[in-house]
DNA sequence: CAGCCTAGTAC
RNA sequence: CUUGUACUAGGCUG
Protein backbone atom coordinates (compact mmCIF):
# COMPACT_ATOMS: atom_id res chain seq x y z
CA UNK A 1 0.00 0.00 0.00
CA UNK A 2 2.58 2.36 0.94
CA UNK A 3 4.10 2.13 -2.85
CA UNK A 4 0.45 2.40 -4.52
CA UNK A 5 0.19 5.98 -2.08
CA UNK A 6 3.81 6.76 -3.27
CA UNK A 7 4.29 10.41 -4.68
CA UNK A 8 5.76 9.23 -7.98
CA UNK A 9 3.04 6.66 -8.43
CA UNK A 10 0.47 8.83 -7.69
CA UNK A 11 1.50 11.27 -10.35
CA UNK A 12 1.67 8.71 -13.06
CA UNK A 13 -1.67 7.70 -12.30
CA UNK A 14 -2.67 11.25 -12.19
CA UNK A 15 -1.53 12.31 -15.61
CA UNK A 16 -3.06 9.39 -16.74
CA UNK A 17 -6.93 9.84 -15.41
CA UNK A 18 -6.81 13.38 -16.60
CA UNK A 19 -5.34 12.81 -19.85
CA UNK A 20 -8.26 10.12 -20.66
CA UNK A 21 -10.55 13.35 -19.74
CA UNK A 22 -13.16 10.94 -18.75
CA UNK A 23 -16.65 11.82 -17.53
CA UNK A 24 -17.22 12.77 -14.12
CA UNK A 25 -18.87 9.68 -11.71
CA UNK A 26 -21.16 10.01 -8.95
CA UNK A 27 -20.29 13.30 -7.46
CA UNK A 28 -20.02 15.19 -10.38
CA UNK A 29 -16.61 16.04 -10.33
CA UNK A 30 -14.28 16.31 -14.08
CA UNK A 31 -10.98 15.46 -14.71
CA UNK A 32 -10.47 19.15 -14.99
CA UNK A 33 -10.92 19.61 -11.03
CA UNK A 34 -9.20 16.69 -10.02
CA UNK A 35 -6.32 18.43 -9.01
CA UNK A 36 -7.63 21.15 -6.66
CA UNK A 37 -9.78 18.14 -5.29
CA UNK A 38 -6.73 16.10 -4.48
CA UNK A 39 -4.93 19.45 -2.75
CA UNK A 40 -7.86 19.42 -0.25
CA UNK A 41 -8.50 15.87 0.22
CA UNK A 42 -5.29 13.84 -0.58
CA UNK A 43 -3.47 14.02 3.33
CA UNK A 44 -7.02 13.02 4.33
CA UNK A 45 -7.43 9.81 1.79
CA UNK A 46 -4.17 8.77 1.73
CA UNK A 47 -3.87 8.34 5.55
CA UNK A 48 -7.63 6.12 5.12
CA UNK A 49 -5.72 4.09 2.50
CA UNK A 50 -2.59 3.34 4.93
CA UNK A 51 -4.75 2.56 7.85
CA UNK A 52 -7.46 0.33 5.59
CA UNK A 53 -10.87 2.90 5.95
CA UNK A 54 -10.69 4.22 2.73
CA UNK A 55 -14.40 3.92 1.30
CA UNK A 56 -14.58 4.71 -2.58
CA UNK A 57 -17.87 5.95 -3.56
CA UNK A 58 -20.19 3.82 -5.80
CA UNK A 59 -19.64 3.92 -9.53
CA UNK A 60 -22.40 5.74 -12.07
CA UNK A 61 -24.41 3.79 -13.98
CA UNK A 62 -24.56 4.63 -17.95
CA UNK A 63 -26.37 2.63 -20.68
CA UNK A 64 -24.45 1.95 -24.33
CA UNK A 65 -25.70 0.07 -27.13
CA UNK A 66 -23.74 -2.91 -27.98
CA UNK A 67 -22.70 -3.68 -31.80
CA UNK A 68 -24.54 -7.14 -31.43
CA UNK A 69 -27.67 -5.59 -29.95
CA UNK A 70 -28.14 -5.21 -26.26
CA UNK A 71 -27.07 -2.69 -23.84
CA UNK A 72 -23.64 -2.57 -22.05
CA UNK A 73 -23.81 -1.07 -18.51
CA UNK A 74 -21.02 0.62 -17.88
CA UNK A 75 -20.44 1.29 -13.86
CA UNK A 76 -18.33 4.77 -14.02
CA UNK A 77 -16.40 5.78 -10.49
CA UNK A 78 -15.47 9.12 -9.37
CA UNK A 79 -12.33 10.53 -10.63
CA UNK A 80 -11.01 10.13 -7.19
CA UNK A 81 -11.53 6.15 -7.07
CA UNK A 82 -10.22 5.93 -11.39
CA UNK A 83 -7.32 7.63 -9.63
CA UNK A 84 -6.84 5.54 -6.81
CA UNK A 85 -7.67 2.27 -8.79
CA UNK A 86 -4.90 3.28 -11.74
CA UNK A 87 -2.48 3.84 -9.16
CA UNK A 88 -3.20 0.42 -7.45
CA UNK A 89 -2.89 -1.50 -11.28
CA UNK A 90 0.27 0.05 -11.97
CA UNK A 91 1.65 -1.88 -8.91
CA UNK A 92 -0.27 -4.96 -9.38
CA UNK A 93 0.58 -5.26 -13.09
CA UNK A 94 4.52 -5.94 -12.46
CA UNK A 95 3.17 -8.55 -9.52
CA UNK A 96 0.61 -10.45 -12.40
CA UNK A 97 1.74 -9.77 -15.76
CA UNK A 98 4.41 -11.78 -15.80
CA UNK A 99 3.47 -14.41 -14.88
CA UNK A 100 0.29 -14.52 -17.07
CA UNK A 101 -0.57 -17.16 -20.04
CA UNK A 102 1.71 -16.94 -23.01
CA UNK A 103 -1.69 -17.11 -24.65
CA UNK A 104 -3.77 -14.61 -23.20
CA UNK A 105 -3.77 -11.54 -25.17
CA UNK A 106 -6.60 -9.33 -23.75
CA UNK A 107 -6.06 -6.16 -21.56
CA UNK A 108 -1.80 -6.79 -21.24
CA UNK A 109 0.65 -4.41 -21.91
CA UNK A 110 2.49 -5.28 -24.57
CA UNK A 111 0.54 -7.91 -26.04
CA UNK A 112 -1.29 -7.35 -30.13
CA UNK A 113 -4.43 -8.34 -30.42
CA UNK A 114 -3.12 -9.26 -33.79
CA UNK A 115 -0.58 -11.94 -32.67
CA UNK A 116 -3.16 -13.76 -31.03
CA UNK A 117 -4.59 -13.87 -34.66
CA UNK A 118 -1.30 -15.20 -36.20
CA UNK A 119 -1.10 -17.61 -33.34
CA UNK A 120 -4.91 -18.69 -33.96
CA UNK A 121 -3.80 -18.95 -37.80
CA UNK A 122 -0.55 -21.23 -36.78
CA UNK A 123 -2.87 -23.55 -35.21
CA UNK A 124 -5.83 -23.54 -38.01
CA UNK A 125 -2.54 -24.32 -40.34
CA UNK A 126 -0.94 -27.01 -38.84
CA UNK A 127 -4.27 -28.94 -38.70
CA UNK A 128 -6.22 -28.18 -35.81
CA UNK A 129 -8.94 -26.73 -38.38
CA UNK A 130 -11.82 -27.02 -35.60
CA UNK A 131 -11.91 -23.92 -33.31
CA UNK A 132 -13.99 -24.06 -29.97
CA UNK A 133 -15.10 -20.68 -29.83
CA UNK A 134 -16.52 -19.51 -26.30
CA UNK A 135 -17.63 -15.96 -24.87
CA UNK A 136 -18.56 -15.67 -21.15
CA UNK A 137 -22.03 -14.41 -20.81
CA UNK A 138 -21.71 -10.63 -19.25
CA UNK A 139 -18.37 -11.25 -18.34
CA UNK A 140 -17.37 -8.51 -16.42
CA UNK A 141 -20.65 -8.11 -14.63
CA UNK A 142 -20.68 -11.51 -13.45
CA UNK A 143 -17.68 -11.77 -11.83
CA UNK A 144 -18.04 -13.91 -8.66
CA UNK A 145 -16.11 -11.34 -5.75
CA UNK A 146 -14.72 -14.31 -3.41
CA UNK A 147 -13.16 -16.32 -6.55
CA UNK A 148 -11.68 -13.27 -7.64
CA UNK A 149 -10.24 -12.26 -4.42
CA UNK A 150 -8.82 -15.74 -3.47
CA UNK A 151 -7.06 -15.48 -6.76
CA UNK A 152 -5.87 -11.95 -5.95
CA UNK A 153 -4.70 -13.02 -2.09
CA UNK A 154 -2.51 -16.09 -3.76
CA UNK A 155 0.12 -12.93 -4.69
CA UNK A 156 -0.77 -10.03 -2.67
CA UNK A 157 -0.79 -10.44 0.96
CA UNK A 158 -1.28 -6.60 2.31
CA UNK A 159 -4.40 -6.70 3.80
CA UNK A 160 -5.25 -2.99 3.44
CA UNK A 161 -5.02 -4.26 -0.32
CA UNK A 162 -6.68 -6.84 -0.06
CA UNK A 163 -9.90 -5.35 1.85
CA UNK A 164 -9.25 -2.01 -0.58
CA UNK A 165 -10.10 -4.07 -3.96
CA UNK A 166 -12.84 -5.95 -2.39
CA UNK A 167 -14.41 -2.52 -1.36
CA UNK A 168 -14.22 -1.58 -4.72
CA UNK A 169 -15.98 -4.28 -5.56
CA UNK A 170 -18.52 -4.08 -3.05
CA UNK A 171 -19.11 0.05 -3.49
CA UNK A 172 -22.35 -0.60 -5.50
CA UNK A 173 -24.35 1.95 -7.97
CA UNK A 174 -26.09 4.66 -7.48
CA UNK A 175 -29.58 4.42 -9.20
CA UNK A 176 -31.66 7.06 -9.03
CA UNK A 177 -30.51 8.78 -5.71
CA UNK A 178 -30.05 5.51 -3.79
CA UNK A 179 -27.15 3.18 -3.93
CA UNK A 180 -27.77 -0.42 -4.83
CA UNK A 181 -25.07 -3.07 -3.54
CA UNK A 182 -23.45 -4.96 -5.82
CA UNK A 183 -22.63 -8.97 -4.74
CA UNK A 184 -20.97 -9.88 -7.95
CA UNK A 185 -19.18 -8.34 -10.78
CA UNK A 186 -16.45 -5.81 -11.45
CA UNK A 187 -17.14 -2.10 -12.95
CA UNK A 188 -17.08 -1.91 -16.76
CA UNK A 189 -15.07 1.35 -16.55
CA UNK A 190 -12.79 0.50 -13.42
CA UNK A 191 -9.11 1.10 -14.67
CA UNK A 192 -8.35 -1.93 -12.16
CA UNK A 193 -11.06 -3.83 -13.59
CA UNK A 194 -9.48 -5.67 -16.64
CA UNK A 195 -6.32 -6.67 -14.64
CA UNK A 196 -8.96 -8.57 -12.42
CA UNK A 197 -10.62 -9.92 -15.05
CA UNK A 198 -7.37 -11.41 -16.16
CA UNK A 199 -6.31 -12.73 -13.32
CA UNK A 200 -9.36 -14.55 -12.62
CA UNK A 201 -9.16 -16.52 -16.10
CA UNK A 202 -5.45 -16.97 -15.59
CA UNK A 203 -6.72 -20.54 -14.20
CA UNK A 204 -8.55 -21.01 -17.06
CA UNK A 205 -5.15 -20.44 -19.20
CA UNK A 206 -3.47 -22.72 -16.57
CA UNK A 207 -6.13 -25.27 -17.25
CA UNK A 208 -5.87 -25.56 -21.21
CA UNK A 209 -2.23 -25.57 -20.94
CA UNK A 210 -2.59 -27.91 -18.77
CA UNK A 211 -4.54 -30.27 -20.87
CA UNK A 212 -2.21 -29.36 -23.60
CA UNK A 213 -4.59 -27.72 -25.99
CA UNK A 214 -3.86 -24.84 -28.71
CA UNK A 215 -5.86 -21.92 -27.79
CA UNK A 216 -5.45 -18.11 -27.62
CA UNK A 217 -7.76 -15.67 -25.08
CA UNK A 218 -8.32 -12.25 -25.46
CA UNK A 219 -10.22 -10.94 -22.45
CA UNK A 220 -13.62 -13.07 -21.82
CA UNK A 221 -13.26 -14.44 -26.10
CA UNK A 222 -11.45 -17.88 -25.70
CA UNK A 223 -10.52 -19.98 -29.16
CA UNK A 224 -9.28 -23.43 -28.77
CA UNK A 225 -8.27 -25.18 -31.84
CA UNK A 226 -8.78 -29.07 -32.31
CA UNK A 227 -8.59 -31.32 -34.79
CA UNK A 228 -12.22 -32.28 -34.76
CA UNK A 229 -15.66 -31.94 -34.58
CA UNK A 230 -15.64 -34.53 -32.12
CA UNK A 231 -13.31 -33.88 -30.14
CA UNK A 232 -13.99 -29.81 -30.03
CA UNK A 233 -17.69 -31.06 -28.57
CA UNK A 234 -15.97 -32.56 -26.38
CA UNK A 235 -13.56 -29.60 -24.75
CA UNK A 236 -16.66 -27.15 -25.52
CA UNK A 237 -19.20 -29.61 -22.72
CA UNK A 238 -15.70 -29.75 -20.47
CA UNK A 239 -14.05 -26.40 -20.47
CA UNK A 240 -18.01 -25.43 -20.05
CA UNK A 241 -18.33 -27.28 -16.85
CA UNK A 242 -14.84 -26.05 -15.64
CA UNK A 243 -15.53 -22.36 -15.86
CA UNK A 244 -19.49 -23.17 -14.24
CA UNK A 245 -17.72 -25.06 -11.27
CA UNK A 246 -14.41 -23.64 -10.34
CA UNK A 247 -14.57 -20.25 -11.55
CA UNK A 248 -18.76 -19.49 -11.48
CA UNK A 249 -18.51 -18.08 -15.03
CA UNK A 250 -21.27 -19.14 -17.72
CA UNK A 251 -20.26 -19.79 -20.93
CA UNK A 252 -22.64 -17.02 -23.53
CA UNK A 253 -24.40 -20.41 -25.72
CA UNK A 254 -25.40 -17.54 -28.61
CA UNK A 255 -22.21 -16.24 -28.73
CA UNK A 256 -20.39 -19.80 -28.49
CA UNK A 257 -20.14 -22.48 -30.93
CA UNK A 258 -17.64 -25.38 -32.04
CA UNK A 259 -17.20 -24.69 -36.06
CA UNK A 260 -14.51 -24.43 -38.77
CA UNK A 261 -12.22 -21.44 -37.98
CA UNK A 262 -13.29 -19.57 -41.70
CA UNK A 263 -17.09 -19.80 -40.66
CA UNK A 264 -16.17 -18.03 -37.01
CA UNK A 265 -14.73 -14.19 -36.51
CA UNK A 266 -12.24 -13.59 -33.82
CA UNK A 267 -10.58 -10.09 -32.84
CA UNK A 268 -12.46 -8.43 -36.09
CA UNK A 269 -10.73 -11.28 -38.33
CA UNK A 270 -11.54 -14.57 -40.49
CA UNK A 271 -9.69 -16.73 -41.95
CA UNK A 272 -9.49 -18.04 -45.73
CA UNK A 273 -7.87 -21.06 -47.53
CA UNK A 274 -6.00 -20.34 -50.14
CA UNK A 275 -2.69 -22.35 -50.50
CA UNK A 276 -2.83 -22.28 -47.08
CA UNK A 277 -4.57 -20.59 -44.34
CA UNK A 278 -4.64 -16.75 -44.70
CA UNK A 279 -5.62 -13.90 -42.44
CA UNK A 280 -8.88 -11.73 -43.62
CA UNK A 281 -11.07 -9.09 -42.06
CA UNK A 282 -14.06 -10.47 -40.81
CA UNK A 283 -17.20 -9.62 -43.24
CA UNK A 284 -18.87 -7.75 -40.66
CA UNK A 285 -15.43 -4.93 -39.73
CA UNK A 286 -14.86 -5.07 -43.41
CA UNK A 287 -18.44 -3.56 -43.67
CA UNK A 288 -17.95 -1.36 -40.84
CA UNK A 289 -14.19 0.40 -42.82
CA UNK A 290 -16.75 0.65 -45.94
CA UNK A 291 -19.72 2.60 -43.89
CA UNK A 292 -16.68 4.83 -42.72
CA UNK A 293 -15.08 5.43 -46.07
CA UNK A 294 -18.44 6.15 -47.66
CA UNK A 295 -19.33 9.03 -44.64
CA UNK A 296 -15.70 10.29 -45.16
CA UNK A 297 -16.05 11.02 -48.48
CA UNK A 298 -18.98 12.43 -48.58
CA UNK A 299 -17.97 14.32 -46.32
CA UNK A 300 -15.35 16.03 -48.10
CA UNK A 301 -17.28 16.38 -51.23
CA UNK A 302 -20.09 18.68 -49.54
CA UNK A 303 -17.84 20.42 -47.81
CA UNK A 304 -14.66 22.09 -49.90
CA UNK A 305 -12.96 23.49 -47.61
CA UNK A 306 -13.43 21.94 -44.24
CA UNK A 307 -11.41 22.05 -40.94
CA UNK A 308 -7.89 21.45 -41.85
CA UNK A 309 -7.46 18.74 -39.34
CA UNK A 310 -10.42 16.59 -40.37
CA UNK A 311 -8.75 16.10 -43.21
CA UNK A 312 -5.51 15.61 -41.78
CA UNK A 313 -7.79 13.13 -39.64
CA UNK A 314 -9.58 11.41 -42.59
CA UNK A 315 -6.37 10.71 -44.36
CA UNK A 316 -4.76 8.84 -41.44
CA UNK A 317 -7.41 6.66 -40.84
CA UNK A 318 -7.45 5.77 -44.35
CA UNK A 319 -3.70 4.99 -43.84
CA UNK A 320 -4.37 3.24 -40.67
CA UNK A 321 -7.06 1.24 -41.69
CA UNK A 322 -5.49 0.01 -44.37
CA UNK A 323 -2.03 -0.75 -43.93
CA UNK A 324 -1.97 -1.70 -40.00
CA UNK A 325 -4.93 -4.17 -40.46
CA UNK A 326 -4.75 -5.88 -43.43
CA UNK A 327 -1.15 -6.20 -44.36
CA UNK A 328 0.97 -6.34 -41.01
C1' DC B 1 15.51 8.27 -27.14
C1' DA B 2 11.83 11.09 -24.07
C1' DG B 3 7.34 13.86 -23.82
C1' DC B 4 2.57 15.75 -25.96
C1' DC B 5 -1.60 15.47 -29.19
C1' DT B 6 -5.09 13.53 -32.88
C1' DA B 7 -7.34 9.40 -35.02
C1' DG B 8 -8.84 4.04 -35.40
C1' DT B 9 -9.32 -1.33 -33.71
C1' DA B 10 -10.28 -5.18 -30.02
C1' DC B 11 -12.78 -6.50 -25.67
C1' C C 1 -24.51 12.80 -23.24
C1' U C 2 -19.98 7.25 -23.23
C1' U C 3 -16.22 4.61 -18.73
C1' G C 4 -12.06 1.49 -18.80
C1' U C 5 -7.72 -1.42 -20.40
C1' A C 6 -4.67 -2.63 -24.37
C1' C C 7 -2.92 -2.15 -29.19
C1' U C 8 -2.02 0.41 -33.91
C1' A C 9 -1.30 4.51 -37.30
C1' G C 10 -0.31 9.62 -38.01
C1' G C 11 1.35 14.33 -36.31
C1' C C 12 3.92 17.89 -33.00
C1' U C 13 8.12 19.25 -29.58
C1' G C 14 13.28 18.84 -27.55
N1 LIG D 1 -16.58 -0.28 -24.06
C1 LIG D 1 -16.21 -1.01 -23.00
N2 LIG D 1 -15.90 -0.40 -21.85
C2 LIG D 1 -15.52 -1.11 -20.77
N3 LIG D 1 -15.41 -2.44 -20.73
C3 LIG D 1 -15.71 -3.10 -21.85
C4 LIG D 1 -16.12 -2.43 -23.05
N4 LIG D 1 -16.34 -3.36 -24.00
C5 LIG D 1 -16.10 -4.54 -23.43
N5 LIG D 1 -15.70 -4.43 -22.15
C6 LIG D 1 -15.36 -5.50 -21.21
C7 LIG D 1 -16.52 -5.77 -20.28
C8 LIG D 1 -17.20 -7.00 -20.85
O1 LIG D 1 -17.84 -7.76 -19.85
C9 LIG D 1 -16.03 -7.74 -21.46
C10 LIG D 1 -16.42 -8.68 -22.58
O2 LIG D 1 -17.06 -7.99 -23.63
P1 LIG D 1 -18.34 -8.60 -24.38
O3 LIG D 1 -18.18 -10.07 -24.52
O4 LIG D 1 -18.48 -7.80 -25.65
O5 LIG D 1 -19.57 -8.24 -23.44
P2 LIG D 1 -20.17 -9.04 -22.20
O6 LIG D 1 -19.39 -10.27 -21.91
O7 LIG D 1 -20.28 -8.07 -21.07
O8 LIG D 1 -21.65 -9.38 -22.68
P3 LIG D 1 -22.15 -10.60 -23.58
O9 LIG D 1 -23.01 -11.43 -22.70
O10 LIG D 1 -22.90 -9.94 -24.71
O11 LIG D 1 -20.94 -11.33 -24.10
O12 LIG D 1 -15.14 -6.72 -21.94
MG1 LIG E 1 -18.93 -11.74 -23.35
Amino acid sequence: MEQVVARENMLAALKRVERNGGAPGVDGVPTERLRDQIRVEWSRIREELLQGTYRPQPVRRVEIPKPGGGKRMLGIPTVMDRLIQQALLQVLTPIFDPTFSESSYGFRPGRRGHDAVRKARQYVEEGYDWVVDMDLEKFFDRVNHDVLMARVARRVTDKRVLRLIRRYLQAGVMLNGVVVATEEGTPQGGPLSPLLANILLDDLDKELERRGHHFVRYADDCNIYVRSKRAGERVYRSVRHFLQERLRLKVNEEKSAVDRPWKRQFLGFSFYKHRGVRIRLAPKSLKRVKDKLRTLTDRNRSQPNPVPECLLAGLGWVLCALRCQVSL
